[in-house]
Parts: structure tokens; sequence; C-alpha cells
DNA sequence: TAGATTGTTAATCGATTAACAATC
DNA sequence: TAGATTGTTAATCGATTAACAATC
């Protein structure tokens, strides 16, 4: 009997973490939901029924332990967790994410690439091996997969989800210019549309140059 | 007196211009909101009303022509000019961003990268040339710069973000993962955090086990 | 205890959806 | 003209903010 929480919160998480943890670097040990609201620019009322949604995490007089809210939302976000990411499609924008360090912090590993370019069999990035197209469907059944993030042309990015859907694959993390319909519902997508941004920023430059 | 226009139809706005595009492609001539709200899972009224905030595009009785409609949008977005587009940090992802062909079609032209490493010195990407960062400022100064996207570690965004702005750089299209604070109104900034939006993937797959 | 600050309910605001008259 | 479909107003829904009693 959860209640449904809205993903306009869960956007908001991520950011309530990577403050709560620049609070940690910086060796502080409580904070209220109005001095995080300052630090923020957001208001300290949406910070509290945030955190709601998921329990009481602070106490009344005190506000909250920085290092013990740090630890909640990450469990929340699921970063306590080893996620294993493959990318296929090992262009550019492929290898800069499997050469994303940081994404390990979080628990998500980069356990193989996949391209359909010979030049790059074998290759490795960052010791991580870029395997040939045709190889995914034995390495999907034979390693576990969390998560694929597509990073090929559109063209081909609608039949490769439905393979890997298919294969079993939880979670699609997509950087292909289509949205991909998942029939089914079992599958968690997650849109990473750079032109879309890229596109926004274009249309407020243009508003603020006529103000 | 300009109605302002909230940021939750802007970003709607490229998705719709990618479908009529697609639409165009396919040599569709004419479509009402109301099939297009099949194709894209949104309602039709929700697309009446998003368009009608920026001009009547339609016509009783026919719907919207799809070539027009195209056209308008894309001038609503300013992906009818052309933006000049310099890239603070060579790395993976600056690289892949300036390798990134498509953004062109759309008026992105990258002219410049810029890195501290001095390997990459004199280099070029797709033709598109590699300077040292002490060279930033006469850049920014001898050439238009539109936008400029960061892909540098965060711990150097703040300082070249501001740096930028006070060259007069008017929009910044930020990779690092830090919210820049611009105190400065007229410049538009807009983030793409690539761990955010994997913790909310995250969030949505352990979500999805626990069903 | 007094002061601070949460958790939570109630009020407000904004965004989405429904309805329909206008009109092509 | 009759049918289709927009543009727009009104109704609903959901998200944000304000307020305050509970409590540390």
């Amino acid at each position: 009997m959860n209640k449904e929480i809205s993903q306009a919160v869960i956007r908001r998480m991520p950011r309530y973490y990577r403050y709560l943890g620049e609070l940690m670097d910086a060796g502080i040990e409580r904070i209220s939901s109005n001095d995080l609201s300052a630090r923020m620019n957001v208001t300290a009322s949406q910070i509290r029924q945030d955190l709601n949604n998921f329990g009481g995490f602070g106490q009344q007089g005190y506000g909250y332990n920085v290092k013990y809210l740090y630890d909640e939302i990450g469990k929340i976000l699921g970063v306590n967790r080893k996620h294993h990411i493959i990318i296929v499609g090992a262009g550019n924008l492929g290898q800069a994410l499997a050469n994303y360090v940081k994404f390990e912090k979080f628990g998500f590993v980069t356990t193989a690439l996949f391209d359909v370019d010979t030049k790059l069999k074998g290759q490795t990035v960052r010791n991580i091996k870029i395997y040939m197209l045709d190889e995914l469907e034995r390495f999907v059944k034979e390693n576990t997969v969390d998560i694929a993030a597509l990073t090929m042309p559109k063209s081909k990015a609608e039949a490769i989800a439905n393979h890997l859907v298919e294969l079993g694959v939880p979670a699609i993390w997509n950087f292909a210019h289509v949205d991909l319909k998942m029939e089914n519902k079992n599958v968690v997508v997650e849109n990473v549309h750079l032109s879309d941004s890229l596109m926004q920023l274009s249309y407020n430059i243009v508003k603020n140059r006529q103000e």
C-alpha cells in the first residue's frame, strides 16, 4: 500500500544527495531544512515535504543529521547497491560514459561495451572490453546486466532496446534521439536527449535577448 | 507585455519539433492534435494549449500543417539561427560533444575546444582545434561565442563559468556536477547532470523490483 | 524549561484536462 | 452546408507553499 511518489520528487532527490555530500565533505554534522533551503534555493517546506515521503529523518529542535540523511537518501536512490552497466554503441559518447569513473562511486560499474565497428574489436576503454554487437546476446545471458546505456544512432535504438528487454535487461538509459515505447511495463527507461536540452537553452537565449 | 511561458511548456517543445520532423520525413502533410496526441502519448488538449502559448498555428476543421508548424516551432526554439559553441574541457565528454555532427542540423556549430592538458595542444577533433585554457580569454574576445559547454571537472567549473560570463558569454551548458549560481540574471544556464539521471533510473529500478 | 525545528495539515498556486463555441 | 477540429474558457487535479501543533 505504498503511496506513489511523484517523479517531481524523485528528480530532486539526487540534488539533495549531492548537497548533503558536500556538507559532509565540509565537516558539517547537522543542518536544518531552513539552512539547506537557503543553500539550495528551494523552500524549506518543500525539503520537509519531499523527505517525509520516505520517512521522518529529522528531529524537532535539531534538524537533520547530515551523514544519516545522506546515507538514507543513498538507500532510497539505490546507490548503496552495485549496478552493472553495459554500453551499446562504443562511439565517442559511449566511450566517454565508460571513462566516467565517478559513476563507480555511486555503485554504477560498466562491464562491457558493444559496437558494430570491427576496427574496435578487442580494444578496451579503461580496461573495459569492447565486444562486437553479435556477442551481445551471449553476454547478457551469461552476465548480470542491470542497465543498458544506448549510445548508438537512433535508427538502431528501438530494435536493440526491444532485444535487450526480451533478454531480461530491466533498465534502459537511452541517449538515442527517439522515444522508446516499451510495451513491457517492467522495464524502466530514462531518456537523456542532449539536443532537446540544447534547444531549451537556445529558446532561453533568444528570449533573454528580446527582453 | 509577453506573458511568461512556463519551463514545463518549453521542455515539451523540442519533443513536438522532433515528432513533426519525423512526420515530415514520412511525407505526412497535415495532422490533428488528436492524431499527434496518440503518437506522442500526451493529451490533445495539452498539445493545443502548449502551441497556443505561441500563436494559433492550426486551422479549424483541418488541423496543423506539418511543415508550417515544424518551421514555426523551429523559430520559437531558435534553431533557425546559428549558435557558436565552445567546449571547455576536451576530455572524453567534450570530444564526444564536438563529434556530435547532428547538432549542426539545428544550427549549433562548435568552433573551439579548450583544455589544460598540453598533450592536446594543437590537436583537432573533426577539424575543430583544441586550444589551451590560457587562450580562452583572447578567443572569446575575438570570436562570437553564444554558448559555452562546460565539460571539465566540477572543481574548476564555477571559476571558469564566472570568467566566461564576465567576458560576455550569454549561455552556459553545464555538464559539471555542480549548480552554477550565476548572480548575473542575463546569463542562461542549462544543466545536464548525468549522475542525477542515473540515480533517478536506479531509484525506479529498485522500486520496480519491489512491486 | 524555553527555543528551535520538525512533521503534517490546510491553503494556495499552477499545470493539466475537459468542454464547447467559433470557424474553417 | 455538415463535419471536423481548432482556440479558449472553465473545471479538475496535483504540486508547492504556508502555518502551526507536536516534540525534541
